[in-house]
DNA sequence: TGCCAGATAGGAGTAGATCCTATATACTGG
DNA sequence: CCAGTATATAGGATCTACTCCTATCTGGCA
C-alpha cells in the first residue's frame, strides 16, 4: 500500500488535526492510521478491534467519539448502509458505492469507473442539493462465482 | 391520500401474502397497511408504535421479523442511512432519496425531478450491477430556512 | 518543568434488534 | 363445518452497538 502523502493538495494528518485544535495524541494518530489504510468500510467497533492491537486498553468510546470528531473536519466520512451499525470511510476522494446484495459488502467505485452525468438538475423546490452519489446495488463477483458452481 | 389499488399491474396485498406462502394475518395485514402508507422512512421500533395504536400487544418482534420478510418478497425496502437504525420504506416505484444534513430526514425523489442518467455503463469487473440509485446530500427548505431567519 | 484544558479508560446505561419458547391461530383435508 | 398441524405471535431474555459519566491522565503551553 502506498505509504504517506495520500493527500495530493490535502493536510497532512498532524496539520489536520492540529488546524481543528485537536490535540495531537497517539491514540488519534493510530485511529487516523487504521481509518486511512482500510479498504472495507469498518464500524467503530471493528476499528476499535484494529486498533487495540496497537492500544490494548483503548475504549470504544475513544475510537467513536475520535470517528465523529474525524467526520466532523473531513477525515473520514459515513457511509450509507442498510444494517444497524454505522460505518466509516477514510477514502476521501470522490468516489460511489457498490453493494453486494449477498454478502453486504460495499466496494468502492471510483467515478471513472462510469460515466458520471453531472450533478443533476433539480425540478424540486424542497430543498438545495449540495452533493450527490450513486449507489450500486448487485451482486459481487465472489457472490456470484460461489453461486455458479456449488 | 388515494385509496386502494396502489399498485397497477401489482398484486393486491392479500394475494401477495399468499402467493409467496405467508399466512394472512391480522397483524401482518396492518403493518402492510403502515408501511405503504408512510411518507417518511421509519424504523422497526417507529411502526411499531403505529401498529399498537390498533393492536396493543403486538411484539416489536412480529413487526420487525414481518418487515424483514415484506422486504425479501418485494412489499417493502431497506433505506440507506447514516445512522444505527435499519429503516423501511412502503414506496416502491422507483425513486431516488434526498438527505437533510441538518435534520436528517430523508425525502423521496421521484425520478422525473432529476434528468437522471441511464443504468451507468461499467467498467468494472468486480461486480455485476442490477439497480442504481441517486443519493442527494443537502439541506432541506425547512433548515434553510431555520439558518437564515433566527 | 509545572499547570490545566482537553483526552482517555472503564464501567454503567440505553436502544434497537434478535433469539427462544409456550401459546394461539390460519389454513388444510376430511 | 370441524379437527389437526404447521406456522405465527407475545413476551421475555439476550445480544450488540453505541453513548453517557467520572476519575485519572497527558499534550501543549508558559
Amino acid at each position: 500500500m502506498e505509504q504517506g502523502s495520500k493527500g495530493q493538495g490535502k493536510k497532512e494528518p498532524l496539520e489536520l488535526l492540529r488546524s481543528h485544535n485537536l490535540r495531537v495524541t497517539p491514540q488519534r494518530l493510530e485511529i487516523l492510521k487504521q481509518i486511512q489504510r482500510t479498504e472495507d468500510h469498518p464500524s467503530a467497533t471493528e476499528l476499535h478491534r484494529r486498533v487495540r492491537r496497537k492500544f490494548p486498553n483503548i475504549s470504544l468510546d475513544t475510537v467513536a467519539r475520535t470517528l465523529e470528531q474525524f467526520a466532523k473536519i473531513g477525515i473520514c466520512r459515513w457511509v450509507e448502509g442498510y444494517d444497524d451499525v454505522r460505518r466509516y470511510d477514510g477514502m476521501m476522494e470522490r468516489h460511489h458505492h457498490f453493494h453486494c446484495i449477498r454478502c453486504k459488502r460495499i466496494l468502492d467505485v471510483r467515478p471513472e469507473a462510469l460515466e458520471e452525468p453531472p450533478l443533476p438538475s433539480l425540478r424540486d423546490e424542497r430543498f438545495k442539493v449540495i452533493d450527490f452519489r450513486i449507489l450500486l446495488e448487485g451482486i459481487c463477483k465472489k457472490c456470484m462465482e460461489r453461486e455458479q458452481d456449488p
